[in-house]
DNA sequence: GTCTATACCTTGATAGAC
DNA sequence: GTCTATCAAGGTATAGAC
């Protein structure tokens, strides 16, 4: 056989990665894909069925990387629920707001696909989840988990989207926070 | 002169409007609303130098029904500011669920024109500004309006993107509310 | 099985005639 | 102001070379 394989699945993807951090989604066509490894864009489709897909194994990276560091900063502290929630809250904005292309692939548009196999947005929640069960108890668990990530995931969407120029974003980050260590705690 | 006016500014607004309300943001093309107004595409260019502009005029409208949804809910209840708060939470989700896709393009991408004239981004947390400054005094009156409307924003939009399936949403959303309501009050 | 060549269709945008 | 014509990108399907 004449063809050898130029290109393998985790390849584009790493570079789908790359790419869209550096330069956004929109920066990423399959065209411009296909150029990188060298290949024509059709060759791009057997290995992937469709752009989607790509962008979907692309997000799914990004959750994985996220949720890793949000394990590290939960095992960094002390074993105390309310410095755990602290410093994931505090280190999830940060990868957000360094990874802002990235971020808001993964919370744009595309449902979650819930695939059981690897990082599902799910995963991403699951050391918070981990941390309020030890603070409000399990009946609560769920519902305290779910508020503690809007909060921070509408922080961190509304200073991508430019919607937080007025003073120092920090202080009301960290305000909220407050409150729900607190108000959590009963 | 031959070619008489077709089109105004306003109605071609208030078609894509509709549309994207109906449909969503992927659904307006110029083609389409060319069509449905009974002109060609490129006669819209003389009434919005591009597409990005009549998508601002629409987000600008959307802005403007959401702030007045929560004037009103805000004026509806006592002059107290805890329940102020927590009714504009709730009709800001409402609102929000409701209007899901022209939520999304509110949020999504455009960053804020901030123009001094009519509806903003900022506009639309007023009212909510007004509630805290009442509840923890000036100085933090920002901070705390930021950590409210980053908390209902997220919860929107995590729903609207498909993350919050596991059981009710609507208890965390209570339960962050009700953690802002109590824990802002001292 | 893998990649190339090619073509189709949709879309945003521009130029110039009336 | 609106038209026609036209362009450049981009996603995608298909046929075929090796």
């Amino acid at each position: 056989m004449v063809y050898t394989q130029k290109i393998r699945r985790e390849i584009l993807v790493e570079c789908a990665y790359e790419l869209v951090e550096r330069e956004g989604v929109e920066a990423l066509s399959m065209r411009r894909l296909a150029q990188i490894v060298d290949v024509r864009a059709s060759s791009l489709y057997h290995h992937f069925p469709e752009k989607s897909a790509l962008l979907s194994a692309v997000a799914e990276q990004g959750l994985f990387h996220l949720a890793a560091a949000l394990e590290r900063a939960s095992t960094l502290v002390s074993s105390d629920p309310r410095r755990q929630i602290y410093a994931m809250g505090m280190t999830y904005r940060e990868w957000g707001l360094q990874h802002s292309h990235l971020y808001r692939l993964l919370f744009a548009g595309t449902p979650p696909i819930e695939d059981a196999s690897s990082a599902s947005p799910s995963a991403t929640v699951a050391p918070v989840l981990a941390a309020t069960e030890v603070l409000v108890g399990a009946s609560q668990a769920t519902a305290a988990a779910q508020a503690i990530w809007a909060f921070v995931h509408g922080f961190v969407m509304l200073e991508l989207t430019g919607h937080m120029q007025q003073c120092l974003p920090v202080e009301g980050f960290q305000l909220g926070l407050a409150c729900f260590v607190q108000g959590l705690g009963r």
